[in-house]
DNA sequence: AACCTAGATGTCACTGACTGCCATATTGGC
DNA sequence: GCCAATATGGCAGTCAGTGACATCTAGGTT
């Protein structure tokens, strides 16, 4: 999914995806420098050397251009989900394929890891953006539960997307706090694993019936 | 809280909320016949008979004058939870909390359930609602933790987040839920409280040892 | 090589949300 | 009836986002 080199007939998508990659680059850093709400997306243009009107043929949105999935990360997920069963699906099913999609972009550090690193830090400072990437994760828990299957009755269909809907956020706890634990030192991606890992395990003793937690403050 | 006749000084106060009102239901008028995205600022204010100005100052988006808290959900909730225990905080306490708000608004009938039902169904059927009613949810997440006073360490304030969030997720399915099942006929509001509980006790199958579920399709 | 067509880009004009500023009207308290 | 807040309106401006049209670029064909 991340390997961009696979379709190999389409180097007019391989330019687009460069040129996308270019403006979110223009865009990190100019929001990182001035701010997102001072910068305007005339600028962004600009620094990335188009027009604005090409802007917006690449990116529905100025939110977008920072949260725009430019590494198949969605797509990496919907096909470790293809596999499971409809009729037998847990909040552990998405659990591992989240695991699974961490753990594979873990592999090729630096460039993608920091990369991200960068824009989880950027969300959590500016709330226009930390509402458009909810509104991502929301739009997956909705298209998510049709994707899998859950078509039946009403009531399996919310339960599909409560499952859904709390495995995102653990995934949105566990990319906050590791934003948030800034540069330990060593390899922070093999951290991000970890932090996941444990937000899940803390998770598990909420809802269930252990309601009286015991670990607090 | 819903009575707005406390503040007995500030008739003021009293004829800005009557403006809002008036202006919200321009709005959802509006909204309902054309749509959110067909109409503006300018034929919503007309329609309420004042300058587009004075809309925004009364609410600070278009979206908002649809969401806005007029009949002091929120504070009502804050109360609530202002009783709890900080350092003993789980889920249960703020269901309960929600539950007791919900049981409150479900008192006087008609008048703010039928809106507050009218209001679910326009933000279900349009994204840029559903992202500024999520938005707000989320806001309210992050505000409630320093509230309570889990000002501690990170981790409990993780803890009390997911907490809260999962809190909201259960309002939030169960507004869904009472809002599309179409006026079953008998009185709507009594059937909101039971779907809540019916959304919390199916909560509780998800995230504790039960992870794999027994109710399916 | 000249060519032809699809997709990419730029320019222009426009809508609509939202803000700051200033002038004016309304109104509650004395 | 006066004074000081406070509410309101009008105006001009910024900025995100869109549609339409013209132009340019590049891949594949003969």
């Amino acid at each position: 999914m991340i390997d961009t080199s696979q379709q190999v007939g389409d180097l007019r998508a391989r330019r687009r995806n460069a040129t996308r990659i270019e403006i979110q680059q223009a865009a990190l850093e100019l929001f990182e420098e001035n701010g997102f709400e001072a910068t305007t997306v005339d600028e962004i243009a600009a620094a990335a050397g188009v027009s604005p009107r090409t802007f917006f043929r690449y990116f529905p949105t100025k939110e977008e251009c920072v949260l725009f999935d430019l590494y198949g990360f969605d797509e990496a997920l919907e096909s470790c989900l293809r596999a499971v069963d409809p009729a037998d699906f847990a909040l552990a099913d998405i659990e591992s394929a989240y695991r699974d999609v961490i753990a594979g972009f873990d592999d090729q550090r630096s460039e993608v890891a920091a990369n991200f690193k960068r824009i989880q830090k950027l969300v959590l400072a500016t709330p226009a953006l930390s509402r458009a990437a909810l509104g991502r994760y929301t739009d997956k828990s909705r298209q998510l539960p049709e994707m899998i299957g859950a078509g039946t009755s009403a009531r399996s269909r919310v339960h599909v997307r409560m499952i859904i809907e709390i495995a995102n956020l653990e995934v949105q706890c566990a990319f906050e706090e590791w934003a948030e634990s800034d540069d330990v030192g060593d390899e922070g991606e093999r951290e991000l694993l970890a932090i996941y890992d444990d937000v899940c395990a803390r998770m598990r003793t909420l809802g269930g019936v252990a309601t009286r937690s015991a670990e607090n403050a």
